[in-house]
Parts: structure tokens; C-alpha cells; sequence
DNA sequence: GCCGTTTTCGGCCCGACTGTTTTCAGTCG
């Protein structure tokens, strides 16, 4: 069993336990174990195999001998055990909002309900209200929360987010009582995909009732879910959950911090504040009563940004993107966190398509797009010839495109045209041109377009093939990760990531929204490996390159310094990189 | 189940809101 379905068993692991009413710092664990498994740099199974997987933080005896058992059996008897009684429809009506474990296997219990249809089927006969904790208004919330979860996903591109979350704050921000006002949780962290739309705002007392009423009386709220003094709930036309929390300009950046998350990460925080003796919560710190030392402990903290906080509990300011409890805290700690790549160090960047294939601008509007952005090169990358459906390029019309290029690029004054092209890996591992054309590139991206259906390990054999390949420059959209919709397909990571560490390889952050499949756990391991990142937008438009910011939040996620990235270098380098040195 | 510069036992972050209750449990973030 790979990483992903050793860190999925114990995340249901966790959840059997929260069901059966376990000790929830022991379902806790499991979940901890979960993330960790998925996110630690070292190689989990090579761990297992050498009886070191109690090495790692957060896996302890217990924890070690059912990831062992999953990597030599597959299976494991604890988990067997603990699924025995428990139908899998529980864990469907757990994604139902109002609805925890607790009341799913007392419902399960008391009235046999196994699925999100009986549940249905209850609620709407009217069998729920009297139940013991039950009444009409949880079985109409019930109703809603089914309706919901069947129209919306649970969670959201960041670029979709990012585009409703903007509206509707700025609608608050123009309040004339709001102090100050920013997007906290997951979107601020720069996740891949937005469970919901955290806003935390600081507003003078008496403008806060005018201030919820305009929040929740804005034109893209569709339901109100809850209202009170200092937070209230809607649900937007997009269908996603947004919450704004108002507090003293004082508690701001506390709350800033406790709503930006993330969850694990504040349990960190709050546990070094409390070795120091305080506790800390979304509104400021205040000092542990201890017992017969009333009076005595030391004075709250106060802290004019969240960089205050940090220093209160003895630690660099952390940035957003990286807080997930994956190192960061540690790393902090020893005064070793990378100076992240910044948006305005992106110089240029690679894979844009054109008219050519099946992009909407030309070169020249490409090139224009991007010397608008203040950017000093650009990589066209067009489809290959196989790519029929894409209009892919043949030798013919590669040629065609380099005079054009040519031509172009005597025209600039500080700005570059490189010549590239995305080259089909082809089902044997083969690439989609002779060697004789594909040297004719300043760089190559090997993408996979074409049967992904293929095993996890004849895929990971197809890419391989192609990372060997002397004239393959960077690997592109390659992890194939289901993202939300999207098809994927299985790749054995990290393999591929080592091998373009050891031939040199480049490694694509693919930026496109819809396209955002290289996960931020692998980033970092890439940068570990001191392989090369280049955050490309996939571009099918001129607009589309701004895309790359998507990539640059995932490139901070990933711990990307700016040396880390191509696109941070200047043509002359690029080239001399791109070159194979 | 995990962890330990006080500890191998006894902690493990903390508050708002809701809906149900009549003082609180469950859920959420």
C-alpha cells in the first residue's frame, strides 16, 4: 500500500473512533498520524520496512505496527476490527453540516439510519424531532445540509473562492466603522481548494449591528446560517460558506491568527503559549490561573500584528502558507525558515500556449500580456503533433513558429520569446518528436495527455522514460492528482521526483486553476531534493498569466525560496539552466 | 494513541453558536 492509502486508513481510523465514542485524543492521533504520514519529507514505507517509523513525531508504537502491517499485508486487523458494525453510509452523513459523530451513531443506534437516503427518508416523515437532543429545527437543518452537500462540492477552487470572497469583502471594507478587514483561513493560507470564506474584520463597537446587517444583507447571500454579535454565517450564490467574525481593533490580530489557522497549527501555537504560562485564544493572551498563586502570574500580552504573536511565544513570524503543522513550527524554532518566493520575483515563466495550437492569443498578444505584467521572457509551449485535438504543431509548423519567434525577438528591446513546446509522452515512454526536433527547443516540457487508465506503476514507468530523456527539460502537470473534479492519474511521486533529481530535471507547479496538480507536500519534497520548480500558468490566454499567482501560493506552501524557482532567474540564466549546464 | 529540559502518568487548545434544554452537549473552526 502507497503513502496516500496508508494516510486514508488511518484518517478512517480516526473517524471509526470518534463514532464508537473512543477517547477522542485517541481518534486525534489517528487523524495527527494521517496528515503526517501524508506530509513528511522522509519515505514512509522505506520506514516501515526498517522498523523506524517511531522516528517520526506523532507515530508512536501503536501507530507504527498498523502502518507496518498496511505496508506488508495491505490490510490491517486493528482496522478491520473497528469497521466491524459500522456501515460506510455514517461516513457520508458526516459530511452533512450540524451532523458529528456523536449524533450519527446515536442515529444509527436508536434508529438504524445507514445512509444519506434513510436519513432523508426520516427527516422528511418527521421521525427525527423528539428524538433525545433532536427537535424540528435540527431535523429542517438536516434537510438543508443534504440539499446542500447534493448541489455543492465541499470545497471550492481557491481561483473560484478567491473571486466571491473579494466581493463581498470589499462590500464590508467600505463600511465606514471598519478598523481594519482581511480574508483569513484556508484561502489566506493558499490552499489548492477553499472549504468555506473566512473574513476577520476590527470595527468600532456600535457600527458592528449595521456592519453584520450589510454582511448578511449583501446582493450574493443567498441563506443567513447565523447571525450573533461578533460572527455570523451565509451561504453565497456560489454555494460557499462564509463566515465574518468582528472584534475589537485590539483582539484583530489574534483573530487574524486563530481564524487564518490552521487548526493544527494553533493547537502548536496555543501549547507554547502555554509552557509559557498563557493561554491564547482569538482575543488575546491571558495568564494561566494557577492554583494558590492568584493574582501573581504575569500580565497579558499585547500584540499590534500577528508578528507580535509569534515573538510573544519566542518565534519568528510565520507566514500564512505555512501553517499546517508540517515542520514549521520546528523549523521556526531553530530560526530556519526559507525566505519564501515572492509574487513580484516571477521574471517570466513557461508552458503558454497559442494560436498555434490551441490557445486564444497570439505570439504577439503573449508576448505583449506579459511584458504588461513587467516580466522579461516568456516560454511558448504548443502542443505537439500527436495532440490532434489540441491542434498540436507538426515539424512543419514547429519551424514556421520558430521564424516567427525569431522575428518577434529582434524587435524587443529587454524582453524574450523562448522557443519551447509541450511534448506528449506517448504511451511506450517515447516522446511525441524526433531528437532532431526536439533539440531545436530552448526547453521541452513532457506532459501526459493520453491514456490514463494505465497502473500506477506502468504510468510511473511511461514518465520515468521521459525524465531520462536527454532532451527533456521539465516535467509538466505531472503528478496527475484528482483535483476535486478532475481526471487524474496514478503516479508513484516519489520516484518521479527523485529521478528529476537525479537527471536534473525541472518540475512544473502547474498555476492554472483548474489545474492546480502538484500538491504542496510534494513541492517541498521536490525542494528538498533540490530539484528545480518553475510555476507555469498552462496559459490559454494573455489574461491567463497572471494566473501564476495560484503557483506562487502553492510554491510558499511547498517552502519554495526564490532560488528554488526558475521563473525567479533572468533570461541568461534560464537559458544557461535550461541547457542542462 | 502520543508525549516528556518538572513527567513513564496525566495531560492533550479553546470559544461561539445552535438547539436543545433549564444547565448543557454537540458541532464547528
Amino acid at each position: 500500500m502507497d503513502r496516500s492509502g496508508i494516510a486514508d486508513i488511518l484518517d478512517e481510523m480516526g473517524t471509526l473512533l470518534e463514532l464508537k465514542g473512543a477517547n477522542p485524543f485517541k481518534s486525534r492521533a489517528f487523524h495527527n498520524a494521517s496528515r503526517t504520514v501524508s506530509s513528511v519529507p522522509e519515505d514512509v514505507i522505506a520506514l516501515a520496512k526498517s522498523e523506524r517509523l517511531t522516528t517520526i513525531k506523532g507515530i508512536g508504537e501503536g501507530i507504527a505496527k498498523v502502518i507496518t502491517e498496511l505496508v506488508e499485508h495491505g490490510r490491517s486487523k486493528e482496522h478491520e476490527e473497528l469497521k466491524k458494525g459500522i456501515p460506510p453510509g455514517l461516513f457520508d452523513m458526516m459530511k452533512i453540516q450540524g451532523l458529528g459523530p456523536k449524533k450519527v451513531a446515536f442515529l444509527f443506534r436508536q434508529k438504524k439510519i445507514t445512509s444519506i437516503e434513510k436519513l432523508e427518508k426520516a427527516a422528511k416523515a418527521g421521525e427525527l424531532a423528539g428524538l433525545e437532543g433532536f427537535g424540528r429545527k435540527t431535523e429542517q437543518n438536516i434537510l438543508l445540509g443534504i440539499e446542500q452537500l447534493r448541489k455543492h462540492s465541499s470545497r471550492f477552487h481557491i481561483s473560484t473562492a478567491e473571486k466571491a470572497a473579494l466581493e463581498i469583502l470589499d462590500a464590508v471594507k467600505s463600511h465606514p466603522g471598519i478598523m481594519r478587514c482581511e480574508l483569513a483561513g484556508s484561502l489566506r493560507r493558499r490552499k489548492e481548494t477553499i472549504g468555506d470564506i473566512d473574513i476577520v474584520a476590527s470595527a468600532r463597537k456600535n457600527a458592528v449591528p449595521a456592519i453584520m446587517k450589510m454582511f448578511t444583507g449583501h446582493p450574493s447571500v443567498t441563506r443567513v446560517t447565523g447571525e450573533g454579535e461578533t460572527k455570523s454565517s451565509v451561504v453565497l450564490s456560489s454555494g460557499i460558506n462564509c463566515d465574518l467574525r468582528i472584534v475589537t481593533d485590539a483582539e484583530f490580530p489574534f483573530a487574524m491568527n486563530y481564524f487564518t489557522g490552521s487548526k493544527e497549527h494553533n493547537v502548536r501555537i496555543r501549547s507554547l503559549a502555554r509552557e509559557k504560562g498563557w493561554s491564547l485564544n482569538e482575543y488575546g493572551f491571558s495568564a494561566v490561573e494557577e492554583e494558590g498563586k492568584r493574582g501573581t502570574s504575569k500580565r497579558a500580552v499585547k500584540c499590534r500584528d500577528e508578528a507580535d504573536i509569534y515573538k510573544a511565544v519566542g518565534l519568528p513570524y510565520i507566514a500564512p502558507e505555512l501553517r499546517e503543522d508540517a515542520g514549521e513550527i520546528e523549523r521556526a524554532k531553530e530560526g530556519r525558515l526559507p525566505e519564501l518566493v515572492e509574487e513580484g520575483d516571477i521574471r517570466g515563466t513557461f508552458h503558454c500556449h497559442t494560436t498555434y495550437s490551441d490557445g486564444r492569443n497570439t505570439l504577439k498578444e503573449m508576448a505583449e500580456a506579459a511584458i504588461a505584467l513587467g516580466w522579461e521572457y516568456l516560454g511558448i509551449a504548443d502542443h505537439s503533433q500527436v495532440a490532434t485535438y489540441a491542434n498540436g504543431l507538426t515539424e512543419e509548423r514547429v519551424r514556421r513558429q520558430h521564424e516567427e519567434i525569431d522575428a518577434l525577438n529582434a524587435t524587443f528591446n529587454k524582453f524574450r520569446l523562448f522557443k519551447g513546446s509541450e511534448v506528449d509522452i506517448l504511451p511506450d515512454g517515447s516522446m511525441d518528436f524526433r531528437d532532431a526536433v526536439l533539440s531545436r527547443f530552448d526547453f521541452v516540457v513532457a506532459s501526459v495527455h493520453s491514456q490514463f487508465k494505465m497502473t500506477e506503476a506502468e504510468m510511473t514507468k511511461r514518465i520515468l522514460k521521459a525524465v531520462k530523456n536527454k532532451h527533456v527539460t521539465m516535467l509538466g502537470h505531472l503528478t496527475g492528482r484528482l483535483l476535486l473534479e478532475r481526471e487524474g492519474y496514478p503516479v508513484n511521486q516519489s520516484e518521479i521526483i527523485q529521478a528529476a533529481a537525479d537527471y536534473g530535471k525541472v518540475i512544473e507547479i502547474n498555476a492554472h486553476p483548474m489545474r492546480l496538480d502538484l500538491d504542496w507536500r510534494w513541492v517541498r519534497i521536490a525542494v528538498e531534493k533540490k530539484v528545480m520548480i518553475s510555476i507555469n500558468p498552462d496559459s490559454h490566454t494573455a489574461t491567463g498569466l497572471s494566473d501564476v499567482r495560484y503557483g506562487v501560493g502553492i510554491a510558499r506552501k511547498g517552502w519554495c525560496a526564490k532560488k528554488d524557482v526558475l521563473n525567479t532567474r533572468n533570461a541568461k540564466d534560464v537559458s544557461k539552466l535550461l541547457k542542462n549546464e
